[in-house]
Order: C-alpha cells, then structure tokens, then sequence
DNA sequence: TTTTATTTTCAGAAATTTTTGAAAACTAAA
DNA sequence: TTTAGTTTTCAAAAATTTCTGAAAATAAAA
C-alpha cells in the first residue's frame, strides 16, 4: 500500500468513526490529517487535501485548537498560521474525555441529582422505584468517573499497563 | 416536584445526551421512559406519552430490544405486545457499551490495525512517523479494551468499588 | 375461511446538521 | 496612512438524519 493512500484510509475512516460518536465528520477529518502530516499545515493546505471550504476548515481548525489537541505553529518570516496536531495519544485522548465529560456529561449529572434529590421523598411504590433507578445511575457514573479520574490524574504514562497487571 | 414532571424531565435529559453521543433521541427517549415506568407500556402508550408516530416508537423500540436492553412482555388475554426495561443499570450500560464497540469501534480498529500492517515496511522517516502514530492509537485501544473487559466480564456488581480501593 | 387487531415497512416530508462562499474584519508590511 | 494577505463570520444552500403516516404484512380470534 502507497503511504499516501494509508493516510488517506486513516482520515477516511477517522472522519466517519467520529461522525457515529457526534464529532463532526470535518473536525475529525482535520484532527486525522494534522495527525498523520510529517510538518505544520496551514489552512490552504488543509482545504486543498480534505478539499473543503475555507469556513469549515477555519471552524474545524479552531475547534481542535479550542480542545487543545492542535496547536498554533508560527513559521518565521511567512504571515499564513500553520497548526500541528498533538502526537501524544495518551494526551489527546485525555483531554477529549474530559472536555467531552465536561461540556456533555457533567450538566446530565447535575440534572439527574437534582431528579434524584426532588423525589428522594416520593414514598409511594411507583416514586421510590423511580428514584433507585435514578441513583443507581447517579452511583455507576460516579465510580466510573472515580477510575477514568485516577487513570487520568496519574501523569505515568504506563498507568495503564500497571492497572492492567494490577487486575489480573 | 411533581414525580411525573420529574420523569418528564429525566426523558427529555436523556433524548438530549443520547444525540450528543450518536444515539437517536427518540430510542433514548423510549428507553428512558421505560427506565422511569413501574408497568409495561404498549406500543399506544410510548406512542401517547412521547408524542411520536407509530412508525417512530415501533422503530425504536424494536433498536432498544435488539440491543437487549428492553424486553417483550406477554400479557394474557392482551393481543397487544408490552416492554419491559431491563433496570439492572450495570446491566444495560454493558450491553450498550459492548454492542457500540462492536458495531463501531472493532471494524475501525480492524482498519487500524490494516494500515498499521501495511505501513510497517516503510523506511521513510515519514512513513516510520506515521506508522507510529496509527500504531499508537492501536496500543492505547488495545490497553482500553484489556481494562474494560476485566471490569465487565467479571459478574460481581461490587467489582467497580473493590477497583477504585485497589487504586487508592 | 373471513374478520379484526396489531405490527412492520418505507417513500416522502420535516427537522436538523453541516458546509459553502463571499463579504467583513483583521493584521502586518509598504 | 494605504495596500495586500489572511482569517473570521454567517446567511443561505446542501446534505444528512429523523420522523410520519398510510399501506402492506402478519397474527389471532370469530
């Protein structure tokens, strides 16, 4: 296989994985195409590789930059902005959990403690079951968040590789 | 709060997370008014409460069935079909999680691991970067995986808080 | 069998999301 | 300044996804 055409594959397949996961098809497009360029990018030639309009490649460009997985990359002596992506995985898996956590997730969990706690009082049969179902929810989540908090916390990168020996 | 208007809501928070998350907000919805129901509801009924057409609910609840997180239930003397939700949350969450990760992550890590083969050969420093970073991504799913299967094949429902104690 | 209740299907409509492209707003050099 | 290169914005168009509703299929009762 031509390594032209592996990293096209790659961007292909990142850009339709993230629109099942509701990343825009675009973002994640770019964020592949940053990640498999050898040098920084700028826009044009972005544009011209994904061949997408100047607007959704600045928007896209910007998302990844708001996430803080693609950085600004000044190149001397040239006025256009050009932009690398992050290459460490662990990083930049990291922070899209967590920003996803906190942008999507963390409003529903306020949301369902406040449910949990207005219905807390329901003593009849049809409030209290409805209340269990709440909090068990409110509890899985919380000891999920309690893990991902600890793998995530730890700067070791092979935290995972020790949890995993740690488990078996 | 009144207990419906809390369920009310419950329903709504749920659709709204479900299409974040690539998850239709009618079967979110569905199955949050299942979760939140003490009886099992008729087609009609889901019909009635979430204002949705015909085609709509039997659509979405037959996707949550499919999932194996809500079940037909039989009621003698009824020609009408009833589903059920399954309440256990660990339960549901897994199945939710596998079924996901098969149908959408497998085929994409099958790719990864494709274009991982098929770039390995590749001397260039550019293509030995690349390589690198697809082989990367590979590892750190791979790691995910080996960490969510010990945590959900494992029956006991106490597995979660022995884990956050273990890595205290 | 025929009738009646219920479920399923799916083409088209509606709603939503994404993308475009050109104008406006910047920004740095001349 | 003014000019030229670059980035940003956003209304409208296009694409995609979701939903509807009526007809077809299925299944149980008469």
């Amino acid at each position: 296989m031509e390594l032209q055409e592996a990293k096209q594959q790659f961007i292909d397949t990142w850009g339709a994985l993230g629109s099942e996961w509701g990343i825009n098809k675009s973002v994640a497009q770019v964020h592949a195409l940053l990640l498999s360029a050898s040098n920084p990018m700028s826009t044009d030639e972005i544009m011209e590789k994904l061949v997408i309009s100047r607007g959704n490649a600045n928007m896209s460009i910007r998302q990844l930059v708001d996430y803080g997985i693609v950085y600004k990359k000044h190149i001397a002596g040239d006025r256009k902005e050009y932009f690398v992506a992050e290459k460490d995985v662990l990083k930049w898996a990291m922070k899209i959990a967590v920003m996803r956590k906190q942008k999507e997730l963390d409003p529903v969990m306020d949301i369902l403690k406040e449910i949990s706690k207005n219905t807390e009082k329901d003593k009849t049969p049809e409030g209290k079951e409805f209340h269990k179902t709440v909090k068990d929810i409110q509890v899985l989540t919380d000891q999920l968040e309690t893990i991902a908090n600890k793998l995530f916390n730890t700067s070791g990168g092979d935290l995972l590789l020790k949890l995993i020996k740690l488990m078996m």
